[in-house]
This record gives C-alpha cells, structure tokens and sequence, in this order.
RNA sequence: GCCCUGGUGGUGGAAUUGGUAGACACGCAGGACUUAAAAUCCUGUGAGCAGUAAUGUUCGUGCGGGUUCAAGUCCCGCCCGGGGUACCA
C-alpha cells in the first residue's frame, strides 16, 4: 500500500494531503482486518526547489528548513492517525539514501540499451563488440551515430571513445537548452517564466545552450506503451501516458536542397500527401539553417523572437502564424518542383526530425502558414466520399499525386513507404513524440553528480566514494554563469582525478525507485535487498494526485524496467493498480486590473459591439449571472474621482439603459470573472490581469488595509497613497533592483471605499515612520499623497498630483484552484483536527466525494460527521454510563448489521469511501430507532468503522466491549447473506417509462403471474382509459412498464 | 492550442450493469426539552400549478439534437470549470 511522496513545503500539510494518504489507510487497514500482512510507509521528497528558494532568501541551510518541514509534516500525519512504519521511512535528501540514487545513475551511465533483445546491457560488452568489429552491426537505441570500423575504435584516442560511446549509453550528455534568464544570471523552471520574462522581476528570459546530463527514457518508449496494457490504472491515465510517449508510425524522407550537397530530412505520418508538399519548414534552431540562408536579416531576426518563446507558447499559440523565408529551395522528390524552405516556430526541433514537409491542403497549421505568406495549394485528395471529414483525417481518394492517383488513403500511405524506400530516399519509421528526459539542474538542493571531468569527458567514481555528498557552500545563489551553487566550493570542485560535475539530479531522480527501498530501508550493501523485493514483490495499490499522471509514474515505471533489465526485481511493472485522488482545491481571493487607456478601449467597443451582440449578451447574463458594470466617464483626463458608481445590472436591465450608455458615451466595463474573457477577447490578452492575494484580507467581501499592507509592505510603505472618501488608491513600485537600490514606479492600484475595511488604523503609523528614515523627495515625486492634520486622519490629493497612476485595480473575486503557498489559499488540517478530532477530519475528507474527483475544501458537512461518531457512541453509552446487553439479536437487526457489512466490504474493495460513510450512518440511524443496544451486533459494526475512525473503535473496543487487545488484529465480520433473502419486491409500475405507482410481488413471479394484476390496477387502468396496452415490460426484480 | 477530467436541489454528494433521480449529510424553516444556552430529539424542505388537506399533475441531472418501452447513465454537436503540457513537486 503506497502514497505518493510528499514534498515537505514549508506551508506543512494542507487539506488536500491527507485525502489520499485517508483512503489508503483506510484501505490498508482493512486490508489488516482481512488477515493480510501489510505494508504502509512513508517518507519524503525531501530535494526541491522551494527549499533552496528559501535558502537564497534567507541563508537558512535547505537541509534545516527540510528537517523542520518534516517534523513538522510527522506530527501533522500522526495527529491524523495514520498506521505508517515509521521504522522504514526514508528520505531523499539522506546521504544514505542518495548513495543508492547515485549509484543507480552509474548503472545508467555504465549501461546501452540492445534493441535487438530489448534489454539494457552492460557498456562494457559494446566496447568489445566496437574493438572487434566496429559499430555497424550494433542496434542499440542510440543518438545519431557515425559508422565506425574495428580499426577506426582501436585507432581512437580515449577521448574520441568515450564520445563514442555517449551516444549510446542510458546516461549521456548532450547540449540542450534551458530557460535563461540572464538579469538574475540563473536557470528558471518553466513555471518562473510567464510571457518570455522571469516571474519574479519581468527579466527577459532566453534559451541558452547549455552541457547536460539526459536518460535514454525513449529506448523504452515501446515497452511504457507495452506495459500500460499489464496494469489497473485508470483508463484516462493510461491514455495520458500513450499521448505522452506519442507513437506515430509514417516515413522519414529525404529532400535535396537545391545547389547543395546535403538533404533534409523529415518525417510525416501523411507520406501519401507527398505530391502535396509545396514548401518545407524547419525550426528555427535547426542546424542547417545557419548553412543555407541567404535571407540573413529576416532569419536571424526571426530567430531572436523565437528564442523568447516558451516551447508551450510556440505549439499553443495557433492563432499567430509566424515564420521567415530562408531563401533556399528544396526538391520535391516526387514532383521534381522547386519549393522553398522557411522556418517557423510551430516547428519544434525536439521533435522529429526538426523538419516538415507542409502539406497546406491536409494539415490545418500548414494551411494557414500558406494562406499567410501566399504559398501554394496542391489538393492531393478528393474527400467528396466522406461528407463531413475534416482536413486532417485520413480518408478519401488519391488525386494530382501520380502513381498514387484513385488510391484510398491507407493504401496509399502503404505504397508511398515502400516506394520511398525502393527510391533511396527514405525509409518507413516509427517516431516516438517522447524525449529523453534531461537529468541536469543548475540548482543546489538535489543530488550531486558522482562524476569528474578528465579531458571534458565525464568519468564515474567508484563505489567506494558514495555517497558523494553535497558540500557546504557560502551562498545558495546561482553562480550568475548558469553553473549551479555547487560550483563556489572549490575546494570541493577540484579533485586529483579532475574537476566535478556540479549539476544536481532533478527531483524526479529520488522518486523514481523509493518504493523499492520500503521493502528493505536499512541495507547498506544494495538498493534494495532480494529476500525483501522478492517477498513484497511490487505495490500492490498506489494512491497519488493525477498531476503526477505522466512525470513522476512514466519515469519510475522507466527505471523499474530498467532494473528488471538488471535482474534486481521480479516484475516489469511496479505499480499493479493506481487510484488518481482528486484535488482538494483552495478558494483564492484575487483581483482584476486593466489600465486605463484599455478600459477606454473597451468601454468604446463594448458600446460599439457588445451591446449590439445578443449571443455575448445571452452567454453572459443569463442564468442570472448578475455582473458589475463600473460606470466612468472616460475624458482624455481620467480621474479616479470620476469612477462614480458600480452597478449590478441583470439582462433586463441591461436592456433598458442601453440606449442610455450609447448616447452619453459612458464606459461601462464588465467585471465578473465570466466577463473577464469577454474583455479579453475585446482586447486580446495581457490587457488585463490577475494576481493572487492572501485569503484572510478578504473577509465579508471587504478588503482590508492593514491586511494588505502586511501583504505588500514594500508598495504600500514606500508609497504615497490618496483617499478621497471614494477611492483609496496606491502607485505600485516594482522591486527591479537597480543602482542605489532605486525603485521603479510601475503603476497604481485603486479601490473602491465601499469595499475596504479601515477598522484597523495601525497601519497608518505604521507606513508614517517606516516613510521618516526616507528621504521626503521620493515622497515628493509621488504622484499623490495623503496628509495627517492635527489629530484626525485625512487624505487628499496631493498638489503635485497631475499624471494618473497607469493600472487600475477592478475589484476582488473568488476563484476556486490548486491549493498552493503562492496563491495564498492554503487550509491546514490541524484546527480541525483540534476542534473535532482526528476521525471526525479522516471521516469527513471521505465523505467529501469520491476519492478520485476534486472538490474544493469546504467544511459545510463536518458536523454531521461529527454527530455521526457521538451518535454511534450512544449505541454504546446512554446517560447512565454503559448500557450493553447480550441477548441474541432480532432479525431485523440482522438485518442491519449484514446489509452493512456487505456494502462497506464491497464500497472498500472499489474505494468508494464516501458511500461508506452513508451506510454507517443509515446503519446508525437504523440501530438508534431499533433501539438496539446488543453486543453481538454492536462489536462487529466497531470493527467495521476501525479502519475509518481508528481512535474511537479502539476505545469502544477495549473500554466498552471490553475486548482484549487491539481492535487492529480484529478478524473482519463474515457476511451472511441468508439474512438478508427477501421473498418479495415492491416493483415500480410505469406508464410510458413514468413510475404512477408500486405494486408488492413475490419475487418468483414470472409476466404473466404478475401481468393481469398490473392492469387490473386502478391507477394503471385511470392512464389506460380502457385501451389495451401497446406493450407490457417486466424486468424481474426491477421494474414493470407499460406502454399505452 | 493539444491531452485528460468534471458539470445532478440553496450546498457536498447518491443512483455500482440503461430500470422509482435527489440516498446520506449540511443549510434553512417550524416544534419539543431547558430559567437560558449547549447538547439532543421530532417534522418539513428540487421547482411550478391545483387543492383546507390527503393528494394529484407538469417541469427537472450544463445547452441543443438523437437512439430506446425506459437516458443523469449510450450516440452526435456545443458551452463552462479544473488538471497536465517535459526544470514546481
């Protein structure tokens, strides 16, 4: 029984946690109750980000903030009362645990994947194979390798051997880029990158190229896919991880480029499209380019734009068709026409070949790439056979293609990959949309790199030097050339045998085979012992959130067959079932902003356009989806003082004023999140904008100002602010660190009076003498100002106020997301807990919904959970203390005891929890109007609710049923179904599928026993009206319809 | 954009295989007990219409179509929310 690792983050354990780890203890411990021997653990993902964040910001040692994290996570767990082993925990960050990741990654390293057997192999077996007869006859998985001869190895110098040999091992180097940000001089996660520019500070951000370590995940692409077909994951999962690997079978060809020596090659699932092929496009950063364009300004500029692209923004954003002509030309082979070679972003050089051939009459980015820039349009299939077929599917008939003229599609593509290959200039192939998966980080806190340098060659350490362990250094920042903080030791850095590497391994590194180490946690000789991996063999079933879908479950399933490949574990896959939980999501506060020469914009298009739009109108406001409209009137000199009033406006009334707006041209500018994308669409995107606040400064729907200022101190502390009794607004400074720690004046927020909370004036005071040890001239060159006069607070415009700040802040709203530090909306378990009890919180989680949806966090239903327990506790107890008798059961309560019985062992087995905890209460509720108060019944219901409320059962168990021992061994109540054999049903009788009434019938009954009472019947006869019925439906033990 | 996933009363959700939609809770309203509060218990509660009432009847599972004796469930086309998208974990 196993929980995803958690990554101990200073927030501690949110609400979200415990959903999963409740469920597989609830599991787990009823598994115990069936007699099984389980095992439960835990430990942490203790490497990450966040904690060398922390470090940089604070100079607090990772490894402290870990350590506290983690304690402060245990107790948080065991408050919850979880059964884990804590004697097998681990820890990533251990020194004895890393040893073994270390060593893993050696026996990458040491390791090439033989396409031949599909199976890892020792690297040295190929160094023999290389001495004796070359690489020729080699298959291996490899990257795109040179033929060499016996003579050509032998004749190698040991540098040019050991850069042989990296193209074939599992753990290899090659230059790839990363998100470079060079302002903060460091390596950014592609979630600190938003629009091209760092998220902290808005720094341009590039690729650059740099050395890294990268798994050669893809030569068991095939094998992932194979496996998937082995194992009990959800079925959108698995199709997650088909999606991911993205198998596509289809032709590499080859086409010559006009006056040179070279081809390019590509490849297209749609080889019999090729007559089609009017153009070719590779990315930008493909090789080639550089040799043959002769276009140079318009490439190189294109090439710079593109380098600010996110790989993300590059496939997603389809509407911006963009690219540059290269000036070279390429032959179709097949049509012998000329046809140019651009370059475009919506080309990926990870991918494929770098290169396509574009089709722009059966591809759609294609299309529009040709519509764009004029190229020409080649129809190659006629579709008129198949109404309805969009451009991309693969039906229809072969025209203007030559030999492939009148054939249908498949056929075609079947003939075009043998004639491509009878050609010579090409082959069929199966392309895998996966990459390797690159193993560098630039960062501190994660697992060194066992490896030294000699002659720029990379060289492992040998066993015996393991673990290799992080080494203390005087600051956690980045080195500012893109090496990591490793890189400061230097005294670390440089060894006999050659300087280190001073990359780290990526989180993912440690997760990949944790599992593994539960079963034998304390072996210092080996990963993972025999005796152990062959005992407890995989997991049996494994509980974790569905965004770890592809990440973390592709890559440990990929080290796990590469370990089988090693004979260190008995089985190909190491998860047998898996259950996504859902989210448990936060509710964030936010708010909106949008300038104010935008909000002129849209107040003239929505007068213009929306107004006059009915469907914009339908889709936004009915449904009584009340909005906001803020009214201002929008002069060349937008005052905030001329925000005069928002409304709350419905479509009626919408409807009325309309003529109103348009003729006094007011801007009314809508503000709900719905209408958030209306504005969008008005002015397109990074006009408008959101950010999250701290949940506790909205309360009641008021902000307050001392809250946020708390929040902000910086902006509001250096920052004049203006009140006027309607608005309260504040010019926001931007941290952007620059000589003499200057700060820029970025723009201004404004609030609406009405909705702040001025309750709290401390921060008045507060803002005033944090502003006396500054000089008054910044103060001066605000754009507004606020005054105290005598003893009474008052805000007025200041005299040198005369530009507008540029931002508007709109209003606040709620949105419900993922429960995360940065969006402030992070609910911790432990006040529950405190108020309510650890199994009232276990109960309640579970009777949120079911385990695998997400739900927002809302305690709405708590206290019926808790009633529940003190209900079920009076089964036991009533006001004179204990009150339990031991006469036999009656039938009925039987009845109750056995029906429950059947539905928590049948809801558990399929892991819905939360219709367990219905049938408990029903059972209670049942048991309270019986009033039953026996033993025989009352014990084994206690072992039913065990695993679900452990700290109850255990001391009903003991204290009240006076049972020896813990109720953790209990033996699970055996379900007698005789009990529960009824001899009768009530059917349901419907006329025309709509139930009228219900007659009582023995269950044996066939049609015809049961047909002329049904008709007979005064309420079937009234919706008869004496006419013979058209047909009569009798489901047994179901249903009865009758058709008139 | 692409992939995945969800949408049912005022709220969380139930309906396991196409067979009585709204189980079980929360909330709300009314009542009992109590000096009072807490706790506990009882009754009602999808919406509309008719009826003093019992009850009857129409509508109703995001929207629009379809299949079926019967659709929350299956099919087709949309809309909206959430997650992932390769360096957050």
């Amino acid at each position: 029984m196993l929980d995803m690792f958690p990554y101990p983050s200073g927030a501690g354990l949110h609400v979200g946690h415990p959903l999963g780890y409740i469920a597989s203890d609830i599991y787990s411990r009823y598994k115990r109750l069936k007699g099984y021997n389980v095992l439960h653990p835990m430990g942490f993902d203790a490497f990450g980000l966040p904690a060398e964040q922390y470090a940089i910001q604070t100079g607090q040692h990772p490894a402290h903030t870990t350590e506290v994290n983690i304690a402060r996570y245990k107790e948080q767990l065991d408050a919850i009362g979880f059964d884990y082993d804590w004697s097998r925990e681990v820890r990533t960050s251990d020194p004895k645990y890393y040893k073994f990741t270390q060593w893993i990654f050696i026996q990458l390293f040491h390791s090439w994947y033989n396409t031949e057997l599909q199976k890892a192999q020792p690297i040295e077996d190929l160094v023999k194979v290389f001495a004796k007869e070359g690489n020729t006859q080699v298959k291996a998985a490899s990257g795109k390798v040179e033929t060499f001869t016996a003579t050509d190895w032998n004749s190698y110098t040991e540098k040019q051997q050991q850069e042989a040999l990296m193209d074939y091992r599992l753990a290899y180097l090659k230059y790839a880029d990363v998100n470079w940000c060079p302002a903060l001089g460091t390596v950014l996660a592609n979630d600190e990158v938003k629009d091209g520019v760092s998220e902290r500070g808005g720094h341009p951000v590039i690729k650059k190229s740099m050395r890294q370590w990268f798994l050669r995940i893809t030569a068991y692409a095939q094998r992932l896919l194979d496996g998937l077909d082995t194992v009990d994951f959800a079925e959108s999962l698995k199709e997650q991880q088909r999606n991911w690997v993205g198998r596509s079978e289809g032709a590499s060809v080859f086409f010559k480029i006009d006056g040179r020596e070279e081809s390019i090659e590509v490849f297209t699932t749609r080889p019999d499209t090729i007559f089609g092929a009017t153009f070719l496009v590779l990315a930008p950063e493909h090789p080639l380019v550089a040799e043959i364009t002769t276009n140079h300004k318009e490439v190189a500029e294109y090439q710079t734009y593109v380098q600010s692209r996110s790989e993300r923004d590059r496939q997603a954003d389809v509407k911006t068709v963009s690219g540059a002509f290269t000036g070279a030309y390429a032959h179709n082979p097949f049509t012998g026409e000329e046809i140019p070679i651009w370059i475009a972003e919506y080309v990926l050089m990870g991918y494929g070949t770098g290169a396509i051939m574009a089709v722009p009459s059966d591809d759609d980015r294609d299309n529009a790439f040709a519509t764009k820039f004029g190229l020409q349009i080649i129809e190659v299939i006629d579709k008129s056979d198949y109404p309805g077929a969009t451009r991309s599917d693969k039906l229809g008939k072969m025209i203007n293609s030559g030999f492939l003229d009148g054939m249908e599609v498949p056929a075609a593509i079947t003939l075009m990959c043998q004639k491509v290959d009878e050609m010579c200039i090409g082959q069929g192939k199966i392309n895998y949309r996966m990459r390797d998966a690159g193993f560098s980080r630039q960062r501190y806190w994660g697992e060194p790199f066992p490896v030294t340098y000699k002659d720029d060659m990379p060289y492992t350490l040998p066993e015996s030097a393991l673990p290799v362990e992080l080494p203390e250094v005087d600051s956690f920042k980045p080195t500012g050339d893109g090496d990591s903080p490793l890189a400061r030791n230097t005294e670390w850095l440089n060894t006999p045998d050659g300087p280190r590497e001073t990359d780290t391994m990526p989180g993912y590194a440690g997760s990949s085979w944790y599992f593994l180490r539960y079963m034998d946690p304390h072996n210092d000789d080996f990963f993972v012992g025999n005796d152990a991996v062959n005992y407890w063999q995989d997991v049996d079933l494994y509980t974790g959130g569905a965004e770890h879908a592809v990440g973390h479950l592709l890559y440990s399933r990929f080290w796990h067959k590469f370990f089988y490949d090693k004979g260190w574990v008995p089985t190909q896959e190491p998860y047998k079932k898996l259950v996504n939980q859902g989210m448990i999501q936060g509710v964030s506060e936010k708010i909106n902003f949008i300038t104010i020469e935008d909000l002129k914009r849209v107040g003239d298009k929505i007068i213009n356009e929306v107004l006059e739009d009915p469907n914009i109108i339908k889709n936004n406001i009915v449904n009584n989806n009340l909005f906001y409209i803020l009214v201002s009137q929008c002069t060349n000199n937008v005052k905030v003082k001329q925000v005069i009033e928002a409304l709350r406006i419905n479509a009626d009334l919408l409807n009325s004023i309309k003529d109103e707006i348009k003729s006094n041209r007011v801007t009314r500018l809508f503000f709900d999140s719905k209408i958030k994308i209306d504005v969008l669409s008005l002015l397109g995107e990074n006009h408008i904008g959101s950010q999250n606040i701290d949940l506790t400064i909205v309360e009641n729907g008021k902000t307050s100002i001392s809250k946020l200022i708390a929040h902000w101190p910086f902006i509001f502390r250096n920052s004049a602010s203006y009140f006027d009794g309607n608005i309260f607004s504040v010019p926001i400074y931007q941290q952007i660190p620059g000589p003499k720690d200057n700060y820029v004046t970025r723009s201004g927020v404004y609030f609406e009076v009405s909705s702040l909370d001025f309750s709290d004036s401390s921060w008045i005071s507060d803002t005033l003498s944090y502003r006396s040890k500054y000089d008054t001239e910044q103060i001066l060159n605000s754009e507004l100002d606020f005054r105290i006069e005598d003893e009474t607070y008052e805000f007025q415009p200041s005299k040198s106020s005369s530009i507008a700040p540029k931002v508007m802040l709109i209003n606040t709203f709620s949105e419900v997301e993922k429960m995360s530090k940065s969006k402030f909306n992070v609910v911790n378990p432990d006040e529950i807990i405190a108020k309510y009890g650890a199994d009232t919180f276990r109960m309640y989680e579970m009777f949120l919904g079911p385990i695998e949806q997400s739900k927002p966090w809302i305690t709405n239903g708590l206290d019926g959970v808790h009633k529940f327990l003190r209900k079920f506790w009076r089964l036991f107890y009533s006001e004179g203390g204990l009150d339990i008798t031991d006469e036999a059961p009656t039938k009925d309560e039987l009845k109750v005891l056995h029906k429950t019985i059947k539905k928590i062992q049948d809801d558990i087995e399929r892991l819905s929890f939360n219709t367990c905890i219905s049938a408990f209460m029903i059972a209670t509720n049942e048991l309270t109007d019986l009033k039953c108060r026996k033993r025989a019944i009352l014990k084994e219901l206690t072992i039913l609710l065990a695993p679900f409320a452990p700290h109850i059962a255990e001391e009903l168990w003991q204290n009240a049923l006076g049972e020896k021992g813990t109720v953790v061994y209990a033996p699970f109540p055996k379900f007698d179904e005789s009990v529960l054999v009824e001899s009768n049903f009530n059917y349901p009788v419907s006329i025309n599928g709509k139930v009228r009434v219900t007659i009582d019938f023995p269950l044996d009954y066939t049609q015809d026993q049961v047909q002329p009472e049904v008709l007979a019947n005064e309420q079937v006869q009234r919706w008869l009206e004496g006419k013979e019925p058209k047909k009569f439906i009798f489901v047994k033990g179901r249903i009865i319809n009758v058709v008139v």
